[in-house]
DNA sequence: ATGAAAGCGCTAACAC
DNA sequence: GTGTTAGCGCTTTCAT
């Protein structure tokens, strides 16, 4: 441990230090090949005692192998995506490799941006959430030559390998138990988000499949911004206003459905029996509530560890063939909103 | 865009397509020097057609510059860090600079391992969590010759720049505003963080200053893992039937206080005139619940842009110089569960 | 305005 | 077990 030096330490200096080769020193800093236990003990006092850290750019350069692994999200603030990160992180933790994030803000144009700059860093591997991309990253994640695993939806078609969950058939399922249990005016509420796809597809399923009973949403409404569980209960309370004849209320996520439930609670309706209510993705924050939002999960956690386990095999060596398309299968939670039939 | 090759792109490639000298190339790709504007053209296409994307490890290697900046924060699941992440963001996307993160979990071993992981990639700068590090990491960052701002807390003494808030006197701010609101009998919860010292901090401050008032803490409770809200919630009903004689409970973060201003409000518990509730960190989920819990901003978004513009002015050319220690004001926001005197 | 040569700090491959 | 040599793909510097 030295005073600050103006020139970071290099190899050589802990060379010079131990007497030692540089190439031995690199050996013993990486575990590599066979190096005497005295020399290994004296390399390792020298680094330690210099307080030396190893230049990974030059490792990688010289090696052409980089440990990072890029995870393309759209967002970090709604609670969803660290859940991944966190599945990610569990898998990649017993392995070399390294997670390295970038948000996208739902924007196609930042997702080719970060993207890019990714790659310009040669990642071994890339995690990208949804299968739709802009033609230039497509090409870039094609041409990029290494394991890409687009992960939350599988209603598309992968570049390379995918995880997740059918959005379309989670929208269907939900609209199947709404009807089931007796539900017939139904208002819809959620994010302005044309860009997010996974939301839209929820959507579409849930029209479709209402539309086979003969029922139509009769109220729908949007925001963007803001406390979601305070638009949650302002939106609310605006739509039954509007439509009082609504029985039941399917939220695009589990937040603003949790501040309708509050708002429902407080007016002193039953629920769910004057009015049902679902939200989407099976949040933590739901268990604290008065009263248990039905959601369904969006195996987050467990997608984030599929995905990553789907990198690892094939950067393994020798590489282990795997699956390249995973489809997990959410389950209804009706908790205390959802009439069981 | 060609088929995937198994080799990737280099200059050379782009310079062959173009037939442009590989250092014509750089220049053109990096808009630096003098290229006349034909060449510029016929560069750029060629480098599009190709798909070429830089390699920044070489870049980086060659010119001994990096544009990262690492972040190095304990947590993302507890919405705090995500915003100094949005306000670290808002500033360096202006600059040439990208933040990388890295999540410690806590953990002083584990801050050790994702620094020394960090540094190894040489970054510009760091912005990393707390004044308290482990000796080896306080060494690292002392070597590395490059500005390091600790954010949140302003409690101690920084390596080189900090900007936060000091919790010691959040804490004994909301121990003032409790007593003189006529508050006698004061319960506390918390995590289970041992090595959270900014809540510790806070609690001691609280302490503090209740002593000079001749109050003591009369119960706590501390929790660990599970959903904060739920916890929250079930705290509050236990320690209300072990402590009936309570008259305010004071929560380390938002999250468990908005549990038990539920189950509060469920049990028809007049707040704030029988029971007082606060909380810390100004949450934007509490604007949705039914009553607003008394809280105090921790000005995330603030210490964000404040540690970037630090950096970023640091690392300008030529650096400008700029206070290395920034201390912010949170102020009180009493809500609807603290009376206002 | 463009090019040639040197080398960033490390590791692969081979020699001893 | 340990050392030597030759790059990895860029940018710096200097020449033209």
């Amino acid at each position: 441990m030295s005073l600050p030096n103006k020139r970071p330490l290099t190899l050589r200096d802990v060379s010079e230090a131990s007497g030692v080769s540089e190439m031995t020193v690199s050996r013993v800093l990486r575990n590599r090949g066979d190096v005497s236990d005295s020399t290994r003990a004296r390399v390792l006092a020298a680094a330690k005692e210099l307080g030396y850290v190893p230049n990974k750019i030059a490792g990688a350069l010289a090696s052409s192998r980089v440990n990072l692994v890029a995870v393309i999200i759209p967002s970090l603030s709604n609670m969803v995506f660290p859940e991944v990160l966190t599945g990610i992180n569990q898998v990649l933790e017993d392995t070399e490799l390294q997670p390295v994030v970038g948000v996208t803000d739902y924007l196609p144009e930042k997702e080719e941006k970060v993207l890019y700059e990714m790659l310009s860093w040669r990642p071994s591997g890339v995690i990208i959430a949804g299968l739709e991309h802009s033609e230039a990253s497509r090409a870039m994640l094609r041409a990029a030559g290494i394991p890409v695993v687009e992960i939350m939806d599988t209603d598309g078609t992968p570049i390379d390998a995918m995880v997740g969950i059918s959005h379309r058939r989670a929208g269907r399922e939900m609209a199947q138990a709404i009807v089931k249990a007796g539900y017939r005016h139904i208002g819809f509420m959620g994010t302005k988000m044309p860009l997010d796809h996974r939301a839209r597809k929820r959507f579409e399923g849930f029209t479709e499949m209402l539309a086979k009973s003969g029922i139509e949403i009769e109220d729908r409404a949007f925001y963007s911004g803001g406390s979601a569980l305070a638009k949650g209960r302002q939106m609310t309370q605006e739509m039954l206003e509007r439509s009082p004849e609504l029985d039941f209320l399917y939220y695009s996520n589990d937040m603003i459905g949790a501040g309708g439930l509050l708002y429902l609670l407080d007016q002193g309706i039953d629920v769910p029996g004057q009015i049902g209510l679902a939200g989407f993705n099976g949040v933590e924050l739901l268990q604290g509530l008065p009263r248990k939002l039905a959601t369904m999960d969006a195996c987050r956690l467990e997608i984030g560890r599929k995905a990553a386990e789907i990198i690892a095999a094939r950067l393994g060596e020798p590489p282990v063939p795997v699956e390249t398309s995973v489809t997990l299968t959410p389950t209804i939670a009706f908790g205390d909103t959802l009439k069981r039939r």
